[in-house]
RNA sequence: GCCGCCUUAGCUCAGUUGGUUAGAGCGCCGGUUUGUGGAACCGGAGGUCCUUGGUUCGAGACCAAGAGGCGGUACCA
């Protein structure tokens, strides 16, 4: 053996995009859950969990002919060779609930879900490998009133989620209206066609960030970006592409007003003519409900990333310019987003089953709020009872029951050090005070309750490290019997 | 995936034209104070200078490759 064995062990390491959430942020998140959860219920939704693992071709996606059935998906082969993906988002899932179970659920099924889903893609700001998604769907409602409910849904958790008015705004389109534009630009309806409106959306859906110029090369040719990478284009010729821009532009201000500048540009199409009829009937119940007080715009740039929207589809954004800590913006992306999905629960039972939906990005929205600055300390600590003489736990114990039947969290210091590391401990965890009783104390009955907040306070002015030891500021000695009393009155 | 920038203590960063013992601030730990956190003073611990290879008498510094991070771009059903 040589003289030093070097200990192999492992590094402690994070898979990138897959976030830690401690302290303020997780305390967030779970508040943005119970907020947009109280929304849905309160809105009539019913709770539904499903697992985390589905087979990969429920998901959407067909097998693949060698390793691995998508770039975008963590999938495994199961014991039986079959194909298995950690769901991509609630949506998916719920369509394999629905068409699995479909005679005995009522319709319109009304169902709300929360949880992680996970995609395999390059993580940034606000992009996580992981995230919480919380989604609202009614499933067997054909008519516009159910996306105008989704988009009011929309609107409420936002506001639910502690966003005042104008710090957000609901962008409202229908895909219909681009698939009129592209049929009278004459993009056939074939496998090629649909591989050129996929473009046409990619393109449109970059109109935010690389601007109207580079979404025009997009559209036609293709883009040489500032890097050098070369991104193909839709092939549109020059009337195609400025028709395409020339609807992406056309929103004005409110929601008539932008229904006015769309209809002559849909021409005599009749899947234009049913988009707008869509969106006048969700506008008209926008504006009845209040709703149009620049909450809700019509935005003919919004197209929504995802494949299987049919109709209506909105997004939820931001108005608040978020900075990285260089000071440099940073773009978020929508916090939520849905729309109308006619065909996904079709691919399952052949016969179409009508759905909309609203997903809200719990992880995202907190990493803006986070960015933002918005999220304030980390929730108080506990009242820290210290645990100065180990035989008399029972007694700390007996405290901590006592304070937290009065409503006040509490906890006994569970470590092994001594009086002054648990004073650090406290300080550490943000408490509002601690509960002192030594040998001293409880010879005489009494307890010490010291106000750890008053006490920094009046740390800074005092000079002489003497002073401000021996004089024990901010504390008060009473009879055991009153401690509850003590520590509530404390805390006021 | 492609392009660019970056990598020195737990964190933020210094580190002369390559020169011998690698620094600061903050944080952490301890002491002044063996029953008192937070101010102050004093002290201490903590480094594979990302890794490997090369150039050189000599590399934290120069070169190459790799890894990781950040940003852009693509993908995002």
């Amino acid at each position: 053996m040589s003289k030093k064995t070097k200990t192999l062990r492992p590094k402690a390491r994070r898979p990138k995009g897959f976030e830690d959430r401690f302290g303020a942020l997780a305390s967030a998140e779970n508040a943005l859950i119970a907020a947009a959860a109280g929304v849905y219920h309160s809105h009539g939704f019913d709770p539904l969990s499903t697992s985390a693992l589905e087979y990969a071709d429920c998901l959407g996606k067909f097998l693949p002919d060698d390793d691995r059935p998508n770039e975008g998906v963590f999938a495994f082969t199961d014991d039986d060779d079959q194909w298995m993906a950690l769901r991509y988002d609630l949506t998916a899932p719920l369509a394999r609930f629905v068409a699995e179970n479909f005679d005995p659920l009522p319709k319109p099924l009304r169902r709300f879900a929360v949880g992680p889903v996970w995609r395999n893609e390059k993580p940034g700001p606000g992009r996580f490998r992981e995230f919480i998604q919380i989604d609202a769907d009614t499933v067997g409602a054909p008519g516009a009133a159910a996306d105008a409910e989704m988009i009011m849904l929309a609107a409420d958790v936002m506001d639910a989620a502690g966003l005042a008015r104008g710090e957000y705004v609901i962008r409202i389109n229908n895909r219909k209206l681009l698939d009129a534009i592209l049929g009278g630009i004459g993009v056939p309806q074939t496998n090629e066609g649909a591989i050129q409106r996929m473009r046409v959306l990619r393109a449109i859906d970059k109109l935010d960030r690389l601007g109207p110029e580079a979404v025009a090369r997009l559209l036609g040719e293709g883009r040489k970006d500032d890097s050098g990478d070369y991104t193909k284009g839709a092939g549109l010729d020059a009337k195609g592409i400025e028709a395409v821009l020339a609807f992406t532009q056309a929103g004005a201000g409110d929601l008539n007003g932008t229904l006015r500048t769309l209809e002559p540009l849909m021409g005599r199409s009749e899947i234009g003519a049913q988009g707008l009829g869509e969106l006048r009937a969700i506008a008209d119940l926008l504006q009845a409900a209040g709703y149009e007080d620049g909450r809700t715009v019509i935005d003919p740039s919004i197209v929504r990333g995802l494949g299987y929207y049919t109709g209506p589809v909105f997004e939820a954004d931001l108005r608040l310019e978020t900075l990285n800590e260089k000071g440099e913006p940073v773009r978020f992306g929508s916090a939520g987003g849905g729309g109308r999905y006619d065909d996904l629960i079709a691919r399952f039972r052949g016969q179409p089953v009508p759905a909309t939906g609203f997903s809200f990005g719990v992880s995202r929205f907190a990493a803006a709020l986070h960015a933002l600055g918005r999220l304030g300390n980390a929730e108080r600590g506990p009242v820290v009872i210290l645990a100065l003489e180990g035989d008399q736990m029972a007694q700390y114990f007996a405290m901590a029951t006592e304070l937290r039947n009065a409503g006040i969290r509490a906890e006994v210091y569970m470590g092994g050090s001594g009086m002054k590391a648990q004073m650090k401990y406290a300080d550490k965890r943000g408490a509002p005070a601690v509960v002192i009783v030594g040998e001293d104390e409880r010879t005489q009955g009494q307890v010490t309750v010291k106000n750890l907040i008053l006490g920094q306070q009046m740390s800074g002015q005092i000079k002489d490290n003497k002073e401000w030891r021996e004089g024990r500021p901010a504390q008060v000695t009473g009879a055991r019997s009153t401690l509850t009393a003590m520590v509530a009155d404390t805390l006021n």
